[in-house]
DNA sequence: CAACGATGTAAGCAGCTGCTTACAACCGTA
DNA sequence: TACGGTTGTAAGCAGCTGCTTACATCGTTG
């Protein structure tokens, strides 16, 4: 940490990083109201000053955050194993590793009605055209939303509210009974 | 509204139901962190010292605007229909009317660790009984939790961060989609 | 009618919030 | 070495937050 720091010192990006580094976990554990911008400066030990400096207001950091993360899956990941991915990712509790905040984040949001919503709305919208292009269906992207919908659900049950049994289950077992239900509504997704 | 601050003085009764009245909305609409007392008791015509008196803390508040709304309708609707109830309960967007806000609430209060924790769990666990009654499965625990999830993510899109098209869908649409793949997981549920 | 608890009110307090400002330390350049 | 922009720091400001206190008013009961 002290390392770090001392590394650190005069280098204008790698502090802007650690900045964002720390408000993206922050923001995903915490959510957006319950971080305070001296959190975020403290966790990334730097000066709460040039939290402003570099991104302006505590609103621009957060769609920074919440921008940074979720485009690269999508754009590397093939729409037929998009869910299973994601929702791996999600169903992983390892805080080690590189785990994809993306979504906690999007949930921890909740309060915030105006905080990234342009970018929220944004990323949305990708989630749904990846999945809706599972379906032939004439209403594909509605089928897409209401897969969507069961990943923040979910999610949002696991890691917010903590729900047994659902917390506590197997990663593998939910994956079969979503997989399966969900072929109900999309047709191409590969079997596991 | 004057009419009905004059009727309520020195009601204390009626007094406490106005506060609880404005808090359940508030909450529902703009969550924990975002709703001041304030806010609650301006909307509910009382003074705000008055909160504190009948309820002790805006948490305490909070939990008392869980715990109402969500028990009857568990305890009054049927297992085999009260997945479309609570579904076309949160998919129906007219305010006025005895709109339940239970779900909507517990989503605002994403950010809130503590605030009503243990309320919410109690919750849970009563709607997850109930779903899991519709299922013979071993694991019917975690399946009714895996629809419940669905609920939860379903209202979270339409809601709060407004998505479409599962935002401006019919709701006709969406419980028979919803229900099919419901069908997938639970087998007792009411033919549409 | 006097007294007393229940109800309502106004004002304020201490702490925290996002954000700003004024200044110091640093470092490449001339 | 002197300078000037970049990076880092300490302190503080104004506003809001949950909550408390001291007091006024009502309505019932003896």
């Amino acid at each position: 940490m002290t390392e770090e720091q001392r590394a650190r010192r005069r280098d204008s990006a790698a502090t802007r990083e650690a900045l964002l580094d720390a408000a993206t976990t922050m923001f995903a554990d915490r959510g957006f109201d319950r971080t305070t911008v001296r959190d975020i400066a403290k966790e990334a030990g730097v000066n709460q000053a040039l939290l402003f400096r570099y991104f302006g207001s505590k609103e621009s950091l957060f769609e920074e955050a919440i921008a940074r993360g979720g485009h690269e899956q999508i754009a590397t990941t093939k729409p037929e194993v998009l869910l299973e991915t994601v929702l791996r990712n999600l169903l992983t509790s390892e805080t080690g590793g590189e785990r994809n905040h993306t979504l906690r984040v999007f949930l921890r949001s909740t309060g915030s009605n105006e905080a990234g919503s342009a970018t929220r709305q944004r990323l949305g919208e990708e989630y749904t055209r990846a999945l809706a292009s599972l379906t032939g269906a004439e209403d594909a992207d509605l089928r897409a939303d209401l897969v969507l919908a069961w990943l923040v659900g979910i999610s949002f049950l696991r890691d917010i509210t903590e729900k047994d049994p659902l917390a506590g289950a197997e990663a593998d077992r939910i994956v079969k009974l979503v997989l399966d239900a969900s072929r109900t509504l999309l047709e191409r997704i590969d079997e596991t």
